[in-house]
This record gives structure tokens, C-alpha cells and sequence, in this order.
DNA sequence: TAACGTAGAGAACGCACGTTCTCCCGTCAA
DNA sequence: TTGACGGGAGAACGTGCGTTCTCTACGTTA
């Protein structure tokens, strides 16, 4: 086994059992028996479990804003677009494996003890209120609508994290057609 | 030293150091040195780690849910105490030790791995929903405007926890004022 | 065949920590 | 005074786990 596909099984494996049960409570014994990969492969791809974690967060990064990215593709209407994120997220809320935000529960657990994974944490978040305050700016809606649909996406990811259930998604979609209804008139595009 | 007292010593060490540092990395050692009260009157108080985690998050409701019922009584126009709720949270995020929501927090740590924790963590949620659901109803607006405000004020709580700085409280507020609709609610009303 | 490098399996190591146990002291009843 | 008892300090115990080390097998090259 190369190298490169060694690493890919290590992070799958990492991403699945990170996700699911949480950083600390998954040894790196349980990475090897998930992956096939052995310890002492383990340690010469991440020098440290620490570094395991943020690789695994910014390989889910690119993947989830890469997947959400290509959901909002599918429309064309600007306004649309923007609802279509809380589409998206829905379905996301709606799979069987679906345990809350990857980067919410990390930055729970790892964020007061770990700088590395708190900077992971923030970049990606920074990385998705840019990515809905270019949907925002390509709808020619005023940018300070982006904060509120920010919040509104991550109280929802919040919530359905803890509750369980899609019912989040649906009523973070319907708050937000209401504000961008007001938002509506403005004439200054892209006031950013 | 009563066991009353001894308790109220254990919550608070316990309070100051689990919500600073996270649950995990706080060890029972820790514990009795922050609060002056011994090993054994610990076990004696609290069987398990894990209890003592649970009496934390109880405490903390509590007195969250008093203080947050505190500032809304201060005002007297129905809608104005909606919003009293996000001013509210900008103080909180502006206090100096302020390191997120404590339960958001502990989700994110335990909600994998003990369910005792879980259930506290979704029942303080559901009460703040109930609550602000209240004020809702005493505006005589629609249920369905519930759902939005709790997720803005989850979204802001989870976003100041993470990015740091009370901004998010503001863009809360302001959407919520929006989706308030135009009522006698314009600008802030007291301390500003 | 012999020497060598590489990789996997898993034991070993060191440490942290939840929990329990031991020892000792101060208090109070008789 | 004596003995029982409750409580504090902290050692001890058991376990889990991050990290490193050892042993063995195997392929490659001369």
C-alpha cells in the first residue's frame, strides 16, 4: 500500500469514528483497527494524533463546502440559491450518521486545549459566512444580510445536532426567505 | 465545613473550571484544589465524575434561565422583551471569561458518550425555547416566529463561542427585529 | 545464500486520571 | 483518659491511551 493511499484510509477512518464518537474518546489503536493502516504507518503520516485531527477537519472541509457548493450550482436564481443552503442542509440534518457540525462539536470539545483545531474551526466557519456573503452580494442583496443568515444556518446546525430531526433546516429556510423579502429593494448591488 | 457548603464549593470550582477549560481535561485533583474540598467529601457528594458534570449543567440552567428572566422583566413592551433576550446575550458574550455556551460546549465533548449529559444538555435547550416561545406568545405574535429567534440566538451564542467578540449578539438582534415586523420596536431602548 | 531495508503486529513504556484506601488528627461521649 | 468516629491529605490502584520499541517476516540485491 502507497503512501497516499494509506493516508486516505487513515482519514476515512478518522473522519468516521471522530465524527461519530467524538476525538477523545477514539485511540489511535481504534484508527489502526478501522483502517488497516498499522501505528507505525500512523505516526509517519501524522507525527501526532493532534495533527490527525486537523487534517481530518480540513479534509471534511473542502468536502462539505465543495458538496454544498454544488447543490446551490443546481439553481439559478440568485435568491434561490441563497434558500438553497438551507436545502442543503436539510438533507445533510436528514442522514442516518448525521451527529451536528463536525467543526461546532470539535471546537466543543478541543477548542479550550487545542489551538490548532480552534484555528481549523474558525477558518471554516469563516470560510462559509464568506461563501453565503458571496450569495448574498451575487443577489444583489445589502451585505449585512449575510450575518443573519449565518446565524440562522449555524443555530440551525446547532439545534439539530442536539434535538435530532431535519425540523431545524425548514424553519432556518423560512426565516430566511422573510428577511431577504425585506431585503429586497435595494438597488446598490454588491455594496460591499 | 457542612455538606451544604461543601457542595456549593464543589459546583463552583467544578463551573469555573469545566466551563474554562472543558470537562476532559479538568481532572478531580483539579477539582479539590479549586475548591478546598477533599477527595473523599467529593465521592461522598457526587458518586462519579460524571454526576458531578450533570449538577454543573443543572446549577448553571438555573441560574442562566434567572438571570436571563431578570433582564426581559426589566422591560415592559412585550416586544421590546424579545429583544431584551439578545441584549441580554451581548453582555454575556462580553464578559471576559466568556467562552461560549456551556451546554453547546458539552454536547460537543460528552453528547457522544454519556447520555445523562445529553439529556441535560437538551433540556436546558428546550426550556430556553419554551421561554423565549413565552415571550412570543405574550407579543401576541405567531408560534411559528419561536423557531427563528431560537435559532438566532443559538447561532449567535455558538458563533461568539467560537470567533470571540459580541457582534453576533447585534446581527441577532437586528434580524430579530426584522422578523418582528414593524412594531413600535426601532431602536435599543435603555444602556446602549 | 547472505546481508539489508522495510513494514506489520503488537508488546512495552510513561503518564494521566478516576476511584479507593491508608494513615493520622481533632472531637466528643462516657 | 479512652475509644470511636468523621474528615483531611495524599498515596495507591487500575485502566486507558499516546507514543515508541522489539521482533519477525519478506522482498531485493549481489
Amino acid at each position: 500500500m502507497d503512501s497516499a493511499t494509506a493516508r486516505e484510509q487513515a482519514l476515512d477512518a478518522a473522519e468516521k469514528l471522530f465524527y461519530g464518537r467524538g476525538v477523545q474518546s477514539v485511540g489511535m489503536d481504534d484508527l489502526r483497527g478501522a483502517s488497516g493502516v498499522s501505528l507505525k504507518r500512523l505516526y509517519q503520516l501524522f507525527p501526532a494524533k493532534e495533527q490527525l485531527v486537523e487534517a481530518y477537519l480540513e479534509r471534511r472541509d473542502v468536502r462539505w463546502r465543495g458538496l454544498l457548493a454544488e447543490a446551490v450550482a443546481r439553481r439559478e436564481d440568485p435568491r434561490e440559491r441563497i434558500l438553497a443552503v438551507f436545502d442543503w442542509l436539510a438533507e445533510w440534518f436528514g442522514e442516518p450518521d448525521f451527529r451536528g457540525c463536525a467543526w461546532i462539536n470539535a471546537y466543543g470539545e478541543l477548542g479550550a486545549t487545542s489551538e490548532r483545531v480552534a484555528r481549523q474551526v474558525r477558518a471554516h466557519k469563516r470560510a462559509f459566512r464568506e461563501y453565503l456573503g458571496g450569495l448574498v452580494a451575487d443577489a444583489g442583496l445589502p451585505d449585512a444580510l449575510t450575518g443573519p443568515l449565518f446565524l440562522l444556518a449555524e443555530g440551525a446546525m446547532v439545534t439539530a445536532g442536539i434535538s435530532g430531526g431535519a425540523a431545524p433546516a425548514a424553519e432556518a429556510r423560512e426565516a430566511a426567505r422573510l428577511l431577504l423579502g425585506r431585503g429586497r429593494s435595494s438597488g446598490r448591488a454588491g455594496a460591499g
